[in-house]
DNA sequence: TGTACATCAGTGAACGCGCGTTCACTGATGTAC
DNA sequence: TGTACATCAGTGAACGCGCGTTCACTGATGTAC
């Protein structure tokens, strides 16, 4: 028992050359504090560098300010969705069918699993510093991937004779936001009476399937 | 030119007995503050005293911390959305189905036009101060009346034979996701590519309605 | 009608807090000679 | 092999900021006598 849990001891420095790995630790650090903060605002210069164990001026050799480490993360996190979303089509089988219904199950399965990250992602509540040169519509465009993907897999359905819609991008969109209403909204209240089924009532008629 | 921009005339206090009303102008101040800045961490005492012209201590007689102001805001805010809704229900005629997609719309333009308040109201990132003794599902119990109003509406649909939704309740949870996933969106993300009909593509196959 | 006084409505200075950011610095380490 | 030194990785004190909240107070006003 050497250390005293308020003081730990001091964390050995990197090698030289190795300065960059202390960015990945920042960036690790700050997504924790997200998660388990649930609030993009908790995520300061002063608390990141408490999770990491380090000076808080220790970051700016990193990041230009605050602002661009919460931007790092929320590219991170979309990097991720989109990685587990495609992971979870390859695994889903040849059947159009089955790979869009696992994609929407993945989608959801990752605000569920990332509730805080992903209202920062998509909640339009945390936008970078005005001077940043990063506009919240870059945000958005992040995003964009991921409604890409829906469209990509709706229409093969629909090529594959599977689905009726007429106009798949537009109702892929749709589709996108039922998934995006639920996952959201799971995500801010755990309380709300969900119907057992409400995953399938939504995705089933957005999806215009031939029953 | 006697009262210059920086230094405003003091505001005349209200009569005895009248002290009661300056508790609706901090409200109001709140409310503005809350729509024009879009941020419910905008809200604070002492933005709110600035905005109403009174030193930030003067709002302690009328809520007890910061957080309650806030409530109060979001409870207004509430009961203003559940009266647009039954108002534009009202002027929409007798069929069922135009007074279920004037409810719709209704929705939606009250999230068009208020989308700063209807982030606060849904968005799950404001929660009141841990020891006010109201929980954040409290806050999401108060959405519920305008998820009720989903239900007995598309409920009315059902009966009258106009959707064939064999779980009206379920089905209108699910109704209420696509709009609420809608109106969120919209909110978040200015430039995103609606398709024109986003609306009806998202309301028609919810509903359940009947070709 | 006059006057003392309780009360109301609100003020303003002060507190401690955590924050982002700056800046001069320290000590270890690899490298050139 | 030894040694001087540039560089790297990171420190810690300090700044000014806006915040929530407390507290002693002020001055107008209505009311009891």
């Amino acid at each position: 028992m050497s250390a005293a849990a308020g003081a730990p001891r001091p964390r050995a420095r990197h090698r030289r050359g190795e300065g960059d790995l202390l960015r990945a630790e920042i960036l690790a650090a700050a997504t924790h504090l997200l998660d388990s903060s649930g609030d993009a605002r908790a995520v300061t210069l002063r608390a990141v560098a408490r999770g990491v164990g380090i000076a808080a001026s220790s970051i700016y050799p990193h990041f230009p300010d605050q602002s661009a480490v919460v931007l790092a993360v929320v590219r991170q996190a979309f990097a991720e969705l989109v990685d587990w979303l495609r992971s979870a089509v390859g695994e889903a089988g040849d059947d159009p069918c089955q790979r869009l219904h696992a994609l929407c199950q993945a989608y959801l399965d990752f605000a569920r699993d990332h509730p805080e990250r992903y209202r920062t992602m998509f909640g339009g509540t945390w936008t970078p510093a005005a001077d940043s040169g990063i506009t919240s519509d870059d945000l958005a465009s992040l995003g964009a991937e991921a409604v890409d993907l829906v469209v990509e897999h709706l229409t093969a359905c629909v090529t594959a004779g599977r689905c009726t819609s007429e106009d798949p991008e537009a109702d892929a969109v749709a589709l996108w936001v039922g998934l995006h209403g639920l996952a959201h909204q799971r995500g801010a209240s755990t309380t709300f009476p969900w119907p057992a089924d409400i995953t399938r009532r939504i995705t089933v008629p957005l999806s215009h399937l031939v029953a």
